[in-house]
This record gives structure tokens, sequence and C-alpha cells, in this order.
DNA sequence: ATTATCTATAGATCTATAGATAATGC
DNA sequence: ATTATCTATAGATCTATAGATAATGC
């Protein structure tokens, strides 16, 4: 970190999208002035159109940034179901990695999809790619489901609630509470139970979660 | 309603605070100007100020004023545990009131609660607040918990966990998905299975949950 | 010629204060 | 006298465009 708080040995399009990821986290969009995040990267305002045709396209490239390798990672993973992974135990990797990955980002970047910004048109391809997101939740975790709970939550909610707790993480890092790991295994695990599993059922899908995820590692 | 979309019959200042709820929860914060609130109610810029001193202020007003009830109903709730009603029969109710509040409210004003301007100082009594509504949701969830789950996610973690799955409501409603009260039911079922809790005790829970809302709707 | 900055600046907007005006209530 | 509005306006922003400048690469 240099001075002026960003990261050196970027490039000037990347130090600009890490400024304004660590304001439009803290400040939010609208909240955040063209002017600021210029200032936190040592340039001009003005600059900042040699890179971005607009302050709205800086988080369009933040978002797609941040959804697409989860989307990627998802598609992997529920590609090996039923073969490899049940559908618990894909859902305990998905549902781990996500809240590693929303745990591991700079500046708790997972509070950008809380902006009510996105709800503008601009952002729709965004909205959709959270759709599907919320979607293979609710393919997944209406597979694994005890009967009881499948018939109370359709698929279509069973999506929202996993994916709402997944994203726990976000609010988590917001009120500045240390998580660690253990935090991404006991949310997974708490999607399972929302499932209506029982403990010998969630352990086996942490153990084929830990399984299938050594191998895509090893891809 | 009437031509600028503040419904008729309220005092100027609850215009005021129903036109900005709706535009805080659209826009956002900073992305809605006093013009613009201003002119839903039908007055110029200018005449908000008589009312309150502040753009902010009309914000604290809101929180104070949506998160009070909850507090309130809460505490009174959380009163007659252990003698009128189990842990898990009172987490069953505060959750369903809690999803029924967020979901009945006009402009799903639960979505102010995801603003990033509530970091502000300024806004610190409101957060305190939610600090208070998470311990209570993590002391019931670890007294109603089993043994296994507690053991795992602490009180703190849980009461986020609980109050997160509550919240769900929010993303739904943005996600302009019809729910009703049926959604109240599952999402409070879905705290007892996060718990570890089985389909005998969810439905206890419901039918405790149950009686102590109507005893209380009778005082 | 391309890349990446800069200065200058337009033009719009934003929040908030000061003080006038009109209606209502004592 | 109080309540609730209004007009006028200060002063500070904000986003974005135009065009100059300087360094690097062919």
């Amino acid at each position: 970190m240099n001075a002026e708080g960003v990261p050196s040995g970027l490039s000037g399009r990347e130090q600009i999208l890490a400024a304004a990821a660590e304001l439009f986290s803290e400040s939010g969009f609208s909240g955040t002035s063209t002017r600021a995040i210029a200032e936190k990267v040592g340039i001009r305002q003005q600059s900042l159109y040699y890179h971005f045709a607009g302050k709205d396209e800086i988080l369009a490239e933040l978002l797609s940034g941040s959804v697409r390798p989860s989307i990627d990672f998802v598609e992997s993973i529920e590609a090996r179901v039923p073969g490899d992974v049940s559908p618990a135990g894909a859902l305990f990797a998905l549902a781990s990695i996500d809240a590693g990955t929303l745990r591991a980002t700079p500046h708790n970047i997972g509070t950008l999809y809380l902006l009510p910004e996105l709800q503008d048109d601009r952002y729709e391809q965004f909205r959709r790619q959270r759709v599907q997101l919320r979607r293979i939740y609710g393919r997944l975790g209406s597979a694994a489901a005890h009967p009881d709970v499948a018939s109370s939550l359709g698929e279509s909610r069973l999506g929202a609630v996993l994916l709402q707790l997944a994203e726990t993480v976000i609010q988590l890092r917001r009120d500045d509470e240390d998580t660690s790991g253990h935090d991404d295994d006991t949310i997974a695990a708490s999607c399972l139970r929302v499932l209506g599993l029982g403990g010998a059922e969630v352990e086996t899908a942490r153990a084929e979660a830990a399984a299938v995820l050594a191998g895509l590692a090893a891809d």
C-alpha cells in the first residue's frame, strides 16, 4: 500500500477498480464521488474517464469480476452431480466456497450486492447471474432436502434461503466480527440443516465436499 | 394515493417520511435528493427543513420508527421464556413476526437496513438496537439448539445466522417474489432447522408460538 | 501513433439558510 | 403568536467533455 491507499504494482485501470471497490463498499455508489476515487488512486478526477466511460462502468466491471468466478465454479460442481458427488455434498462445497470467497475478498466486496443502485436496468446482467446462482442453490437444495422440508419450501424459496445463508458472511464482516475458515464450514452445515438433514448426513456431505474440492483443485 | 404518490390524510411530516421511505428504499440515501422527496410530497425542496433539520434526520426517524416495534415485541416474548413458552417456541414466534413485519411493510423498508450509509456514526443508535436484536436471536437459538449445533455455532454466530434468515424476506421482495404468510412460517421453521431440530420439534414450536402469539394479542 | 495523464471548464445539481407571506388560533 | 409554507439564493459539490502535454514505441 502506498500513501494513497491503493496497492502499487497494479495497472492504472486496476488501481481505479481497487479504490472504487473500497469506497463503494464503505459509502455506496451514489455516496462515492469520482473525485474520491481519483484521489485515492493519486490522479485527477477527469483522468478516470480515460479508463472508464463513466462511474457506472466502474461498478459494472467490479460486479462482473466478482460473480464470474463463482458462476464458473458452480457450474463445474453441478456437472459432477450426481455421479461424483451427492446433491448434499455439492451444496456443502458450493456454500463453503461462496462463504470463503466472500470472507477473503479485500474490502467486503459482497456488500456491493446490497446496493440499491443495482436495481437499475444498467445492472440487469449482474442480477440475472445472481438469479442463476440462486437457481442452482435451489436445485441442489431441493434434491438434497428431507421430503418434509422440500414440500413446504419450494425450489425457488429454498434457493433464496440458501443463498441468504451463504451471504451471512457479508453481514458478519460488516459488523466487524472476526471470521475464519471455520465459519465457512458452519455456514455450509447450516444450509444442510435447513434442508432437514441430521448430524450424520451433514458429516457425510462435509466429507464428500472435501473430496470433490480436492479433486477440482487437482484439475 | 394522490397524484404525487403519497397517501393523503397524513400530516406534512408523515407525508415526508412516507415519500422518503419509498425513495430511500428504491434509490438509497445518497441516491435520493431532498428535491425528489419534496416533489413526491408536492412541496418545495426547502420546505422539508421546516420539519427536519436535515436529510439524515429523515432517515434516522424512519429507522427508529421501524426497529422500535420489533424491539418492544421481542422483549415481551423473551419475558415469557421459559415459563410460558420454550426457547424454540419463542424463537419461532419472533422469527415469524419479524418476517411478517418485513413482508407487510409499505415499500420494503427493510432494505434501509442494508444501506451503506448506516455505517456512519450518526446511526450508531440504530446499529446498537440491531445488535440487541441479534443477541436475543442468539440467546434463544442457543437455548433451543441441538447440542451438536450449539457446540459449533456459538451464540454470537447463531444470532447473526438467525437474523439473516428472518431477513430473507427483504431479498424476496426485492426480487419481486410474491410472498405470503406461509413464507413467515417456513422461514421461522428454517430457523429451527438450522438449530438441528427435527420435524416433530418444529411442529411443537410452531404450536407453542401460535399459542403465545394469541396470548399476546389478547393482552 | 498510442498511451496516459493533465488543465480548463461547462452545466447541472445538491443541501441548507434567510427571510417573506399567509392562514389559523388565542 | 404559531404553523407551514413560499421565494431567493449562497456556496459547494458533481459528472463529464475538450483539448493540451509528455512519454513511449514504431
